[in-house]
DNA sequence: ATATAACTTGTTATAATATAACACTTTTAT
DNA sequence: ATAAAAGTGTTATATTATAACAAGTTATAT
């Protein structure tokens, strides 16, 4: 794991993604942070990679979007598991040691292990089935 | 699941995508059908979101790829599972009865179950190791 | 303290991925 | 036979992401 050590434009990029109440969109953030003066996509494209690669962030990959690490632990940046609501669009981290562990130790057919996984779960959120 | 029956260019972009030895990217389709006579991108994403929905191919979401669905009786377009090789790129579609049914019944910690789901592993394939 | 390597930033341009909108044709169901 | 639904062709444009390069900053070793 990297150093959790954060540059400005990280810090900048992270505070967005933190006060959103969803995943957040790249050019949403950076629509957002041009009044920190950042102007331009890779500046929030570099800071996103990195605070993936810290462990801060993640990527919702079925919606290009990046949503704040709800794991204080954060060890969880290469292991990661979500539910995402088909109806509201919510997405929840999934911190289940069952599941983690499961996945962890899951051998294919060919015997092999996998260090890395992203799982996501689609389905109708408690608040929407209501 | 919807009917599986192939309209022209559905067929056209399936044989594409079943000669491809990996997951093949959309433009990558898009140019290999012009001598079919396609000519813009809808044609090539209308026939490969339905042939999603018909269950004939997966798209890879971690590499905006579609491979096609190695699973003969194709009841899994909704749960699916792929291992993806880091260095070679590989991509394999995992058919295993038990993680099937373990994330089919995972409950998450408010009690919910999911109905679909997409799972990538990723690591080093057996023949990069050696 | 200073050289130098590693990292970070700013900037322009462009690549890669995907969809909107609309007119038209074909297939399907009644 | 007709209407509804599904599929097609087309142009334009939206959305997401990276390449490339110059310049500034920080960390580290000597």
């Amino acid at each position: 794991m990297k150093s959790q050590k954060l540059s400005k434009n990280e810090k900048v990029v992270l505070e967005v993604v933190k006060k959103s109440t969803g995943p957040i969109k790249a050019y949403t953030i950076l629509s957002d942070v041009k009044k920190n003066g950042l102007k331009a996509p890779p500046q929030v494209y570099r800071a996103l990679d990195k605070l993936i690669k810290k462990g801060k962030i993640h990527r919702i990959e079925s919606k290009n979007a990046y949503l704040d690490c709800q794991n204080s632990k954060c060890k969880t940046s290469s292991k990661t598991a979500f539910s995402i609501c088909q109806r509201c669009e919510k997405v929840t981290e999934i911190l289940n040691t069952k599941l983690s562990k499961f996945l962890s130790s899951f051998k294919d057919d060919a015997g092999e292990e996998y260090l890395e996984y992203n799982l996501e779960f689609y389905g109708i959120c408690k608040n929407c089935k209501s």
